[in-house]
DNA sequence: CTTTCATGATTCATTAATGGAGCGTACAGA
DNA sequence: TCTGTACGCTCCATTAATGAATCATGAAAG
């Protein structure tokens, strides 16, 4: 690791990343369970937990999307149940609507 | 890359992950935009985006959440503005229950 | 048909993330 | 006080992710 070679990152996508992370702690916290817990059951180390909770950019979504299960964390509000309902539920939305509109390349509004 | 020694990943894990990755496709195109087109304004390559999009559990979650950001995507449901607020209100949460519960080990409901 | 553009996928060198060990601190209980 | 445990952080070697280039396919337009 010469150097981090920081890339650029969005004040948006940075909380949203420190918000995972403190949600993560608080869960796990409030379980009860301690960091070295979740690494074992999660068959990652006791430092890339950590690095998650803190909300590093770096950590890999596999890693964090596991323990933010292992914690009982829902993300994007969907039951597990449900979940699955919602992939399927994605996938047609995005076979419905062809690429074909990529004629008109109308500017879509940034809107933040 | 001699293996990809592939980490067992939870269900659940691995649905979010193809979630967020099909809720991003499905915005971007919705958007009109192009796989190039996010790639340089994230300061990722085209290849990465793919991945992602793909739900790919190796993508960092800093690019991944750029990406989301860049599309529009609203992480957790909450808006940028209120994004900041959340992060607060989540670090008051956790600094209120300090660990000293930690004793009862009483476990918490799995409410969910 | 030909051209252009976007996607999807593959390969490989380079870079960065990860694991593991170690160290210090804080806190709780014996 | 002493002991045990959990946390937070730092190096560093190893491993895996990333970037870049390439190729094939398909869709849309000239």
């Amino acid at each position: 690791m010469v150097k981090p070679a920081h890339r650029s990152y969005s004040r948006y996508a940075r909380e949203a990343a420190e918000l995972l992370g403190l949600m993560i702690r608080t869960a796990r916290t409030e379980r009860d369970m301690t960091v070295a817990d979740i690494a074992e059951r999660a068959g990652i180390s006791r430092g890339l937990v950590h690095r998650i909770e803190k909300g590093e950019m770096g950590s890999s979504i596999g890693a964090a999307f596991e323990v933010a299960a292992i914690v009982g964390l829902r993300l994007f509000q969907a039951e597990p149940t449900t979940l699955t309902r919602h992939l399927s539920l994605e996938r047609e939305k995005l076979a419905l609507l062809p690429q074909s509109v990529r004629a008109g390349a109308t500017r879509v509004k940034d809107d933040f």
